[in-house]
DNA sequence: TTATTTGCAAACCTTTTGCAAGTGA
DNA sequence: TCACTTGCAAAAGGTTTGCAAATAA
């Protein structure tokens, strides 16, 4: 989707409620969809600060990405690492989460035959599917190398 | 499994780290075990607070509750309300989690096929699966009568 | 003009940790 | 005995919030 689009749209999103486009929303917007990478509230900030325009504070990034989270703009992605993981949408199809625990690193994935599994299993048990989440965790070829091989005593939930 | 095997891989477990079976740790083991409910940290804190038997600090129901998960007595789940919630594993086979964004009810299923097709998807992408979990998100049955259908900008990542 | 935003710093919440006193083996 | 544990309170780490000054419309 073109850039021109997207701030489009956020503009009629914020219209809708009633908010205005400061300088501040339109930085982080773009600064967003710039990327393709997974960031982090943390992440962002510190490449907001370290690229020139105009600054935002902490507490404006976090606002910020909670506005663009609920305007369906962000996708949000809990890796277990204790902060919160950001990916934009728009344009982007849905998919799930391969992490690795050594390094950190994401991959995604999709299967749609999981996907219809999935909403099956709701409405075998009398939900209403509004979204869902699917993580794998394992290591990537290049944590296999470092790492011994991994025990049972080093699973996590599953 | 009854509550004395338990009690006795705890013993196992406890020495094989060296580590000391304290009055606190076996109170911790029982409460854990008595239920079959999800629970957070907090919360068995303020289980132990109002029952009676040895006082037992926050600091210790954190640590042993770490304890618990890296000897596979316990599992986490972390259901994206800030905080980790815990069950128990000895006798409970895996499954996966339908979390109500209502109420925040937990219900468990287990899907062979969604299994198997995630190990795939892992080789695919030349990972070592160590481990995984499924969170479907919705309202279940109660909360969709007191609810309004769910709006697409309701929805969180998916 | 004026309701909305921002930045700052303090507050929050869950979880972790340093340390001195206590305790199981 | 003595290494391991506990409790306390302080610290940590990510995120949220109150408030006065700044700003979009």
């Amino acid at each position: 989707m073109q850039h021109a689009k997207v701030v489009e749209r956020f503009e009629e999103f914020l219209k809708g409620r009633n908010l205005k486009l400061t300088s501040q929303r339109r930085r982080l917007l773009d600064r967003v969809f710039a990327t393709h990478e997974h960031f982090s509230a943390e992440q962002l900030y510190s490449w907001l600060r370290g690229e020139p325009g105009d600054p935002v504070s902490r507490a404006t990034v976090y606002r910020t990405l909670s506005l663009l989270t609920e305007g369906g703009f962000l996708a949000t992605l809990d890796a277990g690492r204790g902060e919160l993981i950001y990916e934009h949408v728009l344009g982007h199809e849905h998919h799930d989460h391969i992490l690795c625990l050594g390094c950190g690193r994401i991959e995604e994935f999709h299967d749609e035959v999981i996907e219809e599994l999935q909403r099956r299993a709701c409405e075998a048990k009398g939900f209403v599917l509004v979204s869902h989440d699917l993580r794998l965790r394992g290591y990537c070829k290049t944590c296999q190398r470092r790492q011994p091989a991994s025990k049972a005593s080093d699973r996590t939930a599953t």
